[in-house]
DNA sequence: CAAAATGTTGACCAGTTGGTCAAAATACGA
DNA sequence: TCGTATTTTGACCAACTGGTCAACATTTTG
């Protein structure tokens, strides 16, 4: 049982990697319910036995693939700096998830499932792991606010309008291919360069003055 | 059977309309596939076969949903006048997108799903005609740009970008539960406080003179 | 090289699911 | 009230799904 010995082999390494990864885009694209083991199987070249001898259920095959990819998709939000420039700061980690939603639209894709359907494996981590971070950061956003350098308001919104624009361009991205025609590299940098000058020109308070000047 | 005949009787319209009332949750927690139809019946409050005996697949109550549903959620875009203010057009767009989805999170929730999965019902009605009402209500801010009314970029990602953060409080209402405690009424009031706060302000061109004064 | 350990799979099983059908129950018009 | 049309449902079916297992194949190791 590859679970219960030592060390693990060569073949139980490469396997599970091919698992979980193959596992991100079958989870991704038709949710915990849509995907079957079969799927994961074939995605992985392999018979479903042997998929079932690696991991034990397809519910251990989903933790798996949310565990791999949940540190990936929050990551940016860490590097978050209080004594960085606000507006510098903000537009970093703006550029950053819109940076993930490009190039890893599975991950977005596999936490918007999951969430839409009431995050029953995640919703723990939510509360404990993943509040903790966001209170951390929403203390730095106060103090910006009380230095004068943003807007004042509530700001978790900023948090949610960061998320949901940037992510959209992932979970959407179905949509936003039938509404517009033009290549992907056009489409990002266009909702790179809106969200810039809408968003971060929207948050600029009155005592600001950084990297970005005043106008 | 129910669809031949010429008349729908009282009974007919009282338990289609109660099938896709109640499906409207079903399929809205747990996606197309995550529904069975014994979780329909039960919600409607009869059995499977009854339920069968209205719409003759499961796949025909989603459709019927999805009609029901669509029109409801996409009519405020109808409402954007090009002969209005502006920002006063957007704002009341965005607040209309932003009590839908305090009002009905459930359609939010089940476009997202169909959207997630690959848009596989929907998928040619977004292509022609929700494209058809995009490509109008573009021309509209693209005249707004030209007039200086509001800044310059691809019009398309102001309509991603209220779309995200409106339907981000329906879609990931259990997230946001995670983290931020405080009541509905606050928080929507909350989230609207800052949209206008700071999207309304990150709009503003350089000839802007709308109802909302010169700052 | 040989035996022990690890890896692989077809066949199989039980539970679930979408859908059918005949028969019973109910509603309704004349 | 009676006969016809509509409504309701329990029993049933075939396909699918997650998971098991014994037998076979390959790799590793002494």
């Amino acid at each position: 049982m590859p679970g219960i010995t030592r060390k693990r082999t060569r073949i139980q390494a490469e396997n599970e990697n091919r698992i979980v990864s193959t596992s991100l885009d079958v989870f991704s694209s038709y949710g915990y319910r849509g995907s079957t083991v079969d799927q994961i199987a074939e995605a992985a070249g392999m018979s479903k036995a042997n998929v079932l001898y690696y991991f034990k259920s397809k519910n251990d095959i989903y933790l798996a693939v949310l565990e791999d990819t949940l540190e990936n998709w929050l990551n940016p939000l860490t590097e978050l700096d209080a004594e960085g420039d606000p507006l510098l700061e903000i537009q970093t980690y703006i550029h950053a998830k819109l940076k993930l939603s490009r190039t890893s639209p599975a991950a977005s894709r596999l936490f918007a499932n999951e969430i839409l359907q009431g995050a029953p494996m995640i919703g723990p981590y939510l509360k404990t792991d993943l509040k903790e971070m966001v209170d951390g950061k929403i203390a730095i956003l106060k103090k910006w606010m009380q230095q004068g350098e943003i807007k004042t308001f509530e700001p978790i919104h900023l948090l949610f309008m960061i998320w949901s624009t940037t992510q959209h361009y992932a979970d959407f991205a179905i949509q936003i291919a039938a509404l517009d025609s033009s290549p992907k590299t056009k489409l990002h940098k266009d909702a790179e360069m809106f969200i810039d000058t809408v968003l971060l020109e929207g948050l600029k308070g009155p005592n600001y003055s950084g990297a970005f000047g005043q106008q």
